[in-house]
DNA sequence: GTATGATTCAAACAACCGTTTGAAACATAC
DNA sequence: GTATGTTTCAAACGGTTGTTTGAATCATAC
């Protein structure tokens, strides 16, 4: 029942065409086209597009983050109470994707690439059940990271593990933006290669000194317009 | 002729309603009822939806793009041909976003975030005009920044620069990737704050320790499948 | 005034969208 | 064999899309 021929092949189908072309421009009728099934089957098998697009994300993006979730669990074992090492932080949550996209044939990579151009222009409803599905795993990385770092005032980590998010998105987005930056003289295939730039990368922005904030936007007592 | 009031309410209209919905999402109907105008304006004065999209673009991207060259001149010129700081290179080229980004009233912010959207996902024409757009400006500052860091091999600086891109993509995208990672915990209006956090964030991932890259992945002469 | 060109407008165009329908095909149990 | 429930299929549904049309309106020059 739950694994059925016809879905995993609209699943698989839909997956790469929203990743070509996006939500709105990609058509129930190229789907199934491509998945060589009938029209109707999307909406027999998942009721609506909009529940497509959910099941699409669902089907890795609750795997992902359960490793993750794992992962982070053996780390905070080990180390007793204790804070950790930043860059072991990354590493599991940063790495967990990096390895997910490092699957070409199973369409990880493909997935992965959906999911970090998805940020930044979530609609409505894909929104919701992103949050949804990240709200416990943030919590946990949020809260490791600032034990990890006793100096650093919360809101910067957050700010920085939010421009690290961007440079994942764009670094497993890979050939699009790439193409405009250097045409074809970076080779975005080698997942090892990439993982250990990106990281590198990451770990010397979280290090860095910390920014001098122009004054007037200190902590929170910012006057607001009127009395 | 260039500047009829008609055509820039419909600009003005397309590039909000483009930045919340995305192109395809986004109807000629609801453009022309936002602007205020007859739905037949747009084929009018621009030709096509395609048309109109590119000229979203373009009427900032080329004034943008041609400050980051000015400033670039008046750096390089002050240099008298030696290398430039890598700081003083990268303010340049951010720092022009980000001041755009700071027009709240003028619409300039609305723009640096559909631009960083449009990035990561760039249809087919799209990417043609942005890939043409920037052609000069990237390769002026890339070859600033490859004299500007004598030691670091060219491809991983080209690898940082397209991180760093996406960390400032993801800045300026704003609260809808933000929410995700914490809920109307962080400020995304103060633009110099933010400004501030970025430029400090790159600086340390573009001066980070070089990657200890995997063997089999050195330079170029990784081995195809078959021989 | 009339003439000329640019712009606006309401209405219609064919094409496509996501979804629904009811019958056909299939599988499995008896 | 019949009966039952699931899955597939071709066809159509109402609604919306970008675009076109031809007349109406406006501005400016004569």
């Amino acid at each position: 029942m739950a694994e059925s021929e016809t879905r995993v092949r609209i699943l698989d189908a839909a997956q790469a065409l929203f990743t070509e072309q996006g939500f709105e421009a990609t058509t129930l009728r190229q789907i199934t086209g491509a998945a060589e099934v009938n029209l109707a089957a999307v909406n027999y098998h998942f009721g609506s597009k909009e529940e497509l697009i959910h099941e699409v994300f669902r089907r890795r993006l609750t795997w992902l983050n359960q490793q993750r979730l794992r992962e982070l669990d053996r780390l905070e074992a080990a180390a007793g109470g204790g804070p950790l090492k930043p860059s072991r932080i990354l590493e599991v949550f940063f790495g967990a994707a990096l390895k997910m996209a490092a699957d070409t044939k199973g369409g990880g990579r493909t997935f992965m690439r959906l999911l970090g151009r998805t940020y930044t222009k979530p609609s409505e409803f894909v929104r919701g059940f992103l949050a949804e599905e990240y709200a416990a795993v943030l919590a946990r990385f949020k809260a490791a990271l600032i034990k990890a770092l006793p100096g650093v005032p919360e809101e910067e980590i957050l700010w920085r593990f939010h421009f690290m998010m961007g440079a994942m998105s764009y670094a497993l987005s890979g050939t699009d933006a790439l193409h405009i930056v250097a045409k074809h003289a970076l080779d975005d295939g080698d997942a090892e290669a990439l993982y250990a730039r990106l990281m590198s990368f990451m770990l010397g922005g979280l290090r860095a000194p910390l920014p001098v904030l122009p004054t007037g936007s200190a902590k929170r007592p910012r006057i607001k317009k009127a009395a």
